[in-house]
DNA sequence: CATGAATGAGCATTCATTCAT
DNA sequence: TATGAATGAATGCTCATTCAT
């Protein structure tokens, strides 16, 4: 996850480097403080603490301790969509970009389980402005979702008569439903990963039985 | 629900009586502006002035600020769960069940969409007292649709390799999710209703084509 | 200490009786609470409930809160006065006086221990208006014990080179001292009156060993 | 007690150091505002305003108001208990340790007036957590003078009928009553200084005329 | 007279943000 | 750049006092 990939342009451009060090390394204590405490509830030196600089520093980063929420969104989550759609292209079938889709966002609870309660709780305490840049965001990512189920309705695979929005929503909401529970009751990974199961069946094929 | 020994006074002064009015008050008023502004974000004092009432009056009837939107989710959704079991009792099948299910909660958002917002987006902001009080209550609401599916299943009209807790939370996931999006770009009515069906038809038969 | 002396003015004049009576109650009620915890401690709702009246009521009887302690001060300090005079009269010598007054002063945490506490802890909480109350009464207190000891100067029994208003000081200040340790380390009755012995022996003879 | 590092700059730039400078300030300025008001009656922001800081400054050397004056308790009593010491051992005589004991106790009022008002004043407004830092400083204060007694008894020069501790008491009582009413009536110094010298003859040789 | 629900001014305390070093 | 002491605006909550009943 850091940058090893940059053996030299340590001081060759504008200070980047030990800046983007920095910078990085405030984001990932804000997530982490952010997904124990909340948005509201947490400090900002706290973050600072967290993140081993002083309070201070983190001004010379970040507009305020919003724009440390919304670069999170911003950062993160770009690569979360570009993770997605790298995922959903490998996939042999919509059906299976459907259940790559379930496991990547239940997973992510696994490998990231901070940033993913940062997106799951932060998104909904949001200010006017943290929407502005948050829902676009999301949008897009629901777009990729949408793009898997339309792309099934073209081929035939998925049932026409849905729309495809409306249809990504669910999957999203259900994932998200599950994820929340999960994270209330603090559960164990492994029935995590049967519910991701569970949930991908019973979103392609329904709750009904098939006659 | 008291002073049944005043059968006609009761237009005739305001009574300064404890006799709920005036918490009610204080109750929707904080409803709409939480819904507005957020937990965090809602000041006493604008709870106070929405519901008519001195700053001092809330902490007769509310312990401090955090008693207020517990008392939202203990007042609010224990009718809630109400509703939802008579519903259910109402249903002819299962399958109708899950249908009104799925138009009760969506159809809160129209008739209390404060209210809605308030529950969708406060569970998530919650310090651990609150969540000490919300999840229960949140609990009995799932259990009341896992009941529905278990049912479905025993009866033969559900399959019985899925789990009802998760099918459940699934459901409810799903409907928030629609419901989310549908509240953080305010679309119209008909639309929630429309997509309130094609989330029951996709909930109960899923998304693939059936053969 | 009530009035039982008076056995027919009940409904006689203008509403005596039971309105001194509910003042009264509402006096020995502050009495105890402000020994307790202090004037500023003390909230005006306490001393209703201790004296079985609602909140209003203390506003029938008392200008506010600070009227109910000046009130203290008015209406039992004076009595207090008349029993040091009534006390000191009965003595056979100065030295018996000052005996008496030692012995009335201390006995007094014993019989009405609230009423010390408040005198010797409220004084000193005092606002200038309360100061502008308490400081006359009190010093009418210190005029009786000057006036045992100018007299006993006068007989030849006290010493004349010392100011008798400042001896009258020193022997209030030194038995305050006493039963203020006392009051803060609640040690029992019988070592406050041993104390109280010693003290006055010291006050009359002096802790140099006589030749 | 810290910065043995910079010799000469102790002038150069106001060095926003934890140095204590600021925190004697606030001690300071609280001294006067508690003296003038009382504990009570003073804002934190008046004290602020006396040490010319901003009112959250006090908060990052003191835990709340009341630590702000144990806090006085603590610094300033623990030397007057020094001085006390210092002082009683440059004594020829018990008898003259008797005597700078009175003249230092009441000689503080005129070098530091506010701080005895605040301890006098103040030591009987305090909650029970108050009382807890302010006993035992006080109970250390009067062993000392209680030691002076002790030790006039052991050598004969004062009788030993009395307990040392009741003397101690007493004396301190005595020079606290005498400061009191002085305090109260704003009389003038030299009154003070001539009523000390009486107070100081009064306690060794006793209001008694010696045959 | 008595009540106690309602009031709202007042205050301690917090914490995001700044800026001298 | 980095620091962290200092700032002071902002707000939850208390409680003496009022007044309609």
């Amino acid at each position: 996850m850091p940058q090893n990939e940059q053996p030299f342009t340590k001081k060759g451009g504008h200070k980047r480097g030990k800046d983007g060090e920095k910078r990085d390394r405030i984001l990932s204590a804000a997530i982490s403080v952010f997904a124990q405490k909340g948005f509201y509830a947490t400090r900002v030196s706290e973050i600072a603490k967290a993140a081993g600089v002083a309070d201070g520093t983190i001004y010379l980063y970040f507009e305020n301790k919003e724009d440390v929420l919304i670069s999170i969104f911003r950062d993160r989550i770009g690569k979360l969509v570009e993770v997605l759609k790298r995922e959903v292209k490998k996939a042999d079938s919509v059906e299976d970009g459907v259940r790559r889709i379930v496991d990547l966002q239940l997973g992510l609870l696994e490998g990231e389980r901070d940033l993913a309660e940062v997106i799951t709780v932060n998104l909904r305490q949001s200010s006017s402005l943290l929407k502005q840049y948050a829902v676009p965001l999301f949008r897009e990512y629901l777009d990729v979702i949408a793009g898997v189920i339309a792309r099934g309705q073209e081929s035939g695979a998925f049932r026409q008569d849905l729309n495809p929005k409306i249809v990504a929503r669910a999957l999203w909401g259900g994932l998200d439903g599950i994820a929340l529970t999960w994270a209330l009751t603090d559960a164990d990974p492994s029935k995590l990963r049967r519910a991701a199961q569970q949930y991908a069946t019973l979103f392609l094929e329904g709750v009904v039985t098939r006659p």
